[in-house]
Formats: C-alpha cells, structure tokens, sequence
DNA sequence: AACCCTAAACTGGTCAGACCAGCAATAAGA
DNA sequence: TCTTATTGCTGGTCTGACCAGTTTAGGGTT
C-alpha cells in the first residue's frame, strides 16, 4: 500500500488508541515529516485523508487538533460513511426522503402489527410530548414520537438505518424543519397527520399506519420541495455546468 | 473556505448529481489542475478526500473511478456496527428481508421512472447474465441484477444502503441463496419473477414494478424460513508501532 | 500474417523547495 | 506602560522534477 496511507493509518490508530486526546494539538505538518521521514505532501495527504474523516481539525495557522469526538448523538451512527458522502448537497434531502417514505411506511405498518403494550405506552407517551410543544422547539419531539414508532416495529435492522437517515437528516438541512412548521397552517396539518398515524397504530391498522405514514412523509418531502426557491446561498458553489463537459470530454475515445 | 474544499466538492457534487456514473473513468490528476486552473497538489489533496470517503477509487497507474459501491472492496461497509450486531442471527434475516422487501420496490419504482439508455443497457445486459446461468454458481448475476435496478433510481442514498444490507445478507446466511435456487421449481418461479420485474422497468411502469418487486422479496422471505448459516470472517489490524513518543515529544515547550 | 517483446506515453505516488496567508508572541518604539 | 512592527511559527498553494505501475504502439522475429 501507498506510504500516505500508512501514515494516516498510523495516526489515526494512534489517536484513537488514547494516545492523544480529543482537542490536543498533533504535530506541525513540516514536523511530522521530519520525524517520520516523508515529505510533507504525503503527510498533508494524510493529514488531509483524517480530517475529511473527521479524526482531526485543522486550522490555518494554527494547527491540527484531535477532533472532540463529538456530542451526545452517540457512536453509532454518527460516524457512518453514509454520513461524510451526502452532508451538505441538496439532493440528498430528497433521496432522503424517498427512502423515509418507503422505511417509515413499513415501520408503522410492523408497530400496528407488533406493537405491544409497553410500546403503546411509550407510544403515547410520545405523542402528547408532541402535542403539547411549541412549534420553535419541536425538532426533538418530532424525532422521539417517530422513533417510538420505528421501535415498536420490533425490527433492529430498521431502528439502525431509519435513525441514521434522521441524523443525516438532521446534518444535511438542519434548519428547514424549524422553517417548515412556523408556518401555523403547516403546522396543522402535520398534526393532524401525527395524529392519523398514532391512532392507526394504536387501533391495530396495519395498512392504514403504513398508507398514513408514507403519506406524512410525502408531504414533507413536496412542501420541503417548494420551499427550496429561496434560501440556501450557504453552501453553494460555483455552477458545475462546466465542468460536466470537462470530465465528460476525456470520456470517449 | 480552502480551493482544495472547493474542488472536492465540485467533483463530489458532480458524481452525486450524476453527472459521472458509478464505475465510470474521471480525468486524470494533471488534467483536471490545468482544466480547474489550479496546481495539481490541490487536486491531489480533493481527490484524496474524496477517496477517504469512498466516492471514488484510486488504481496506481490506471485512474480514479467513481466507486461502484460495492463489492469486493468492502473496506468501510465490512466493519459497520450493524456487522458486528447481528450477523449470525437468524431472525435478523427476517428483519432484513423485511425491510428489503420496501427498498426493493421503491427502486424498481424509481428505476422504472428514471433509467436513462445506459441504464437500461446495463439493466438487459444483467438480465441476461442471470436468464444464462447455471443453478450453482447465481448468486454473482443476481446481486448484479439487483444493483443494477438499484442503481438506475439514482438515488445514491437507496444504492448505499441496498448495498449495506446485501452485505450483510451474504454475512448472515450466504448459502442461502444457491439453497434457494437449486430447486427446479423454486428457481423457475423466480426466474419468472426475474422477467416480470425486468420487463416492468423496461416498459416503464412504475407501480407494477414496485409490486413484483416487492413480491419477489417477499417471496424469497416466505420460501426461506428454514436456513442457518455461519459466516465469520473479520479484518485483521497490523500491528500499531510506537510512534506516541514521537507525537508526546512535541507537545511540551 | 501472427506473435512476442521492447520502448514510449500515459496514469498515480513521492519528493524538494519556494512563496503566500493566517496567527501569536516578542521586541522595538511611543 | 501601551502600542506597534517584527519575527517566527502554523497551514495553503505552486512548481517541476523524478519514481513506479499500466497501457499501447512499434518493431522485430518467427
């Protein structure tokens, strides 16, 4: 194998190990080429490699630091590759959500069928949470009143993939769901949909549970989509139209 | 913002966007500096990046390829917490074929909605690999077939996780399929399901191919209620050298 | 003509040294 | 003492060279 990838291999094994510490600062770049008997390019590839993986931070000027591992949302999906790949492109909110639709669909379907009397607690539970919160701060309910669904479906494999996809959610447009409920006639109807799919749920229907589902799912995906018009100038970059032609033109032969 | 960051993003948006396809060759590092107007460190540390998350491949002297998430390569979907969790369980095949059967027919929808030429090429083209094919040895054609259906709803995110659980599909039970088959009767039923599925996409008939799709997961769920399989095989670590003084050393004035 | 082998001409991988830009501590001047 | 300019760190980019695999086109040889 390729000498950079030894190298970022040996650092990331290194910091993960507990040899180095979350937040404390690693060697300079001209440093660790020394040391290590590399030119500094491969070690910038290197350093460049952990920091796209979110191992390190770097700071121009300063230095590479030991990323804090992050925050409470957990080990397990956080670091999935699933996360690095879509973070920040605006299609994926929609391939997103094209897979919600079908997961959460099947959720409600399974936790109509399977749901036991725990889980309608739990269930319940979650539901008044969310009736009773302020449309500013209801990121949070929302997520737990889904997530009792997908848990009462009794199907791991589904908590997994469905509570990654909200945490990509999450990462990719934070800010459109605070967008999309202030506006009190969304907020309404999205009640009302909860609302539908709790009692479908509680009533032991499976069909309809799966049919409300994906039909709340649908919604937000088709009023995130008008929403679009505006807004996001955040991350937007230069037109790609040009270089389309670019990489297609040493395509063919 | 850094141009390194600038430019894997452009190249990242671009492949996600579809402007490159899976498999498909990107222009050469020298090639893309002078197009791009910038050094070919530049484009060597986005390409880098871009490899570290696993968009694309990179061949000494061959290229870089926009990776055709899958297979043999297995670097990062081998160790997901999901392997580890659950391989070896029997009931998790039910889970995972449960929450196929959704995925599964919301890429025969997609596909049937959105294959372009190539894919429909690349569609018949794995439809006859799997029509020409010996009772044995099918589990390569049909995971191709498959793909190739998942690939044409370019939806990346479906593709990922797909492709995440037919890993661990062959982890959990990988004789099951070529179990499966051997059967006259049983591979003759899902041949015809096969067609019916092939056919659908072709004709580009959404919903129909949501149904058989679904049908034929649901299908190969119900036949498959008597198999256990072993599958053990995990990735073994070099050993960790001591470099820690040398990054220790560095840190204290 | 068909074959094999070698010599370019690609590709990515590494290296060296230079210069620019952000940052922080320190020395110089008020 | 306070402010300012210098200096010396840091990462970021550029250049041009060379090494190492891969492919391909020629040029023999049979």
């Amino acid at each position: 194998m390729g000498i950079s990838k030894e190298i970022s291999y040996k650092l990331e094994h290194l910091i993960l190990e507990g040899g180095l510490a979350p937040g404390q600062k690693i060697p300079s770049e001209r440093q660790l080429s020394t040391k290590l008997g590399v030119s500094r390019s491969v070690v910038r590839e290197a350093l460049h490699e952990l920091q796209a993986r979110g191992v390190i931070e770097t700071r121009h000027g300063k230095g590479s630091f030991v990323a804090s591992i992050v925050p409470e949302s957990g080990a397990q999906g956080a670091n999935s590759p699933l996360m690095y790949l879509y973070q920040g492109h605006t299609r994926t909110l929609y391939d997103l959500l094209e897979v919600r639709e079908q997961l959460e669909g099947q959720a409600a379907f399974l936790a109509a069928q399977r749901a036991t009397n725990l889980d309608r607690h739990r269930l319940t539970r979650a539901f008044r949470a969310l009736e009773s919160t302020d449309p500013l701060s209801n990121a949070r309910p929302d997520h737990g009143f889904h997530h009792a669904i997908v848990e009462a479906s009794h199907n791991p494999i589904l908590v997994h993939i469905l509570s990654g996809l909200k945490n990509m959610m999450l990462l990719t447009v934070q800010a459109s769901v605070s967008n999309l409920n202030p506006k009190e006639d969304m907020r309404r109807k999205i009640m009302g949909q909860h609302r539908q799919l709790y009692e479908a749920i509680m009533a032991g229907k499976p069909d309809q549970a799966r049919k409300v589902a994906t039909a709340h799912v649908r919604f937000v995906r088709q009023t995130m989509k008008e929403m679009e018009k505006e807004g996001d100038e955040l991350l937007r970059i230069p037109a790609p139209e040009d270089l389309a032609d670019l990489l297609n033109d040493s395509g063919s032969p």
